[in-house]
DNA sequence: GTCTATATTTGGATAGAC
DNA sequence: GTCTATCCAAATATAGAC
């Protein structure tokens, strides 16, 4: 841990709560270089410019997702517990990685073309965890009732909207919204097994924990 | 129709197709001016400053939900019906007025505080409409097994959650897209009547052209 | 790795003529 | 109601010394 490279994390931090809080086109290299204590020229020297400071902060937000929802995969098998994994995970994500997750929803469209379709293909690899578990639940008559497609989109941007509401001040902790949600994902996917609805406490799931930790620190994406 | 009032239409077509694609802090006052034809000063004839025509943009976009909202549950007294036009109303206006919702949704939180809280007010009174909706039917037993702010929170962003996938080159209509969210949220809200599920079809709704009506050129706030 | 100094462009906004 | 001309602050980014 030298110099550089608490220099480098401050500006990333920096970085971060501007482009939240003003928008990434509100923020100006200035303000970023004053907030990490240096002059707009020694920040040129960790940073090609403000583009690629996004582009990185982008990409390793959405690698996270994608590679906590590939771990998810790997290590349930259910459909209905690997949905219920990915609910709460994705909740838990945009809750306690709430700028990161609202810079990711508001700002990937001002990427330029290039670096916005390399965030894309990372995206589109996340939904097609969801699609896959959704699709593989319906065929298998866990889930009922529901257009898989609707069903996912409905789904995911349902858990996206915790970012917008959930506040850390509250009580309610972002497991327990993961858990609420998943109840209300199972009723809307009429959820059953051997003719009767699942209940999520009736399954077989990760240690809660887990989920949490994949959240909070994701495993590099090519683990 | 004088020339002044088509300059002022122009001036929102222009600012408003800017401001979704470019978002409010990428778009400069001389882009405005230009594409609708202008100079910057000609501009100013007609705009106070930035702020203004972004407030005035926000300040239509959500009284038109509230207008719509409050004329639904005038003409339709029952929870389950008044929650259905809603999630309709709610889903048109999303995908029919694409650009609006866009910049509601996205750039609301760069208005100044005070602008930013009459927005809010109109906001809120128009989550009042769903709060009330699901309050009363889940107190006279229509809706089961939810806590109502949850219940609101995942409908309200799951609908708002069209806005940014639906595509008006696709073959499907906001209309049947509305259909389908209904169902969901019957689902989600475990919509029932006489101990039977509450099936879309066998309700008494109004003409679905008058809720793309509402969708589409909404009464004024005070009507 | 950090600085001073600066180049260059663009930003929002205005004065005042017509 | 529209223009020319302009002010001034802020933007991104770089050159070159230390």
């Amino acid at each position: 841990m030298n110099d550089a490279r608490s220099t480098e994390n401050r500006i990333k931090e920096v970085a971060l709560e501007l482009f939240a809080t003003k928008g990434f086109a509100g923020t100006g290299i200035r303000e970023i270089a004053q907030g990490a204590k240096l002059t707009t020229a020694s920040l040129y020297h960790y940073v090609r410019n403000k583009d690629e400071l996004l582009f990185k902060m982008l990409e390793e937000t959405i690698g996270g997702l994608l590679s906590g929802g590939l771990s998810i995969i790997r290590t349930v098998s259910r459909p209905e517990e690997q949905l219920a994994c990915l609910v709460q995970f994705h909740v838990q994500v945009h809750a306690f990685k709430k700028r990161e997750s609202a810079v990711l929803d508001v700002e990937l469209r001002r990427l330029k073309t290039s670096a916005r379709e390399q965030v894309f293909r990372l995206a589109d690899s996340y939904e097609d965890i969801w699609r896959t578990v959704i699709e593989e639940g319906v065929a298998s008559g866990i889930f009922n009732d529901v257009d898989p497609r609707d069903a996912r989109l409905a789904l995911i941007n349902m858990c996206t909207g915790v970012n917008i509401w959930y506040s850390s001040t509250g009580k309610i902790t972002p497991q327990e919204y993961g858990l609420r949600f998943t109840k209300l994902a199972f009723a809307m996917l009429n959820a059953r097994r051997a003719g009767r609805p699942c209940r999520v406490e009736t399954l077989e799931l990760p240690d809660p924990s887990w989920i949490t930790a994949l959240a909070l620190d994701p495993p590099p994406v090519m683990g």
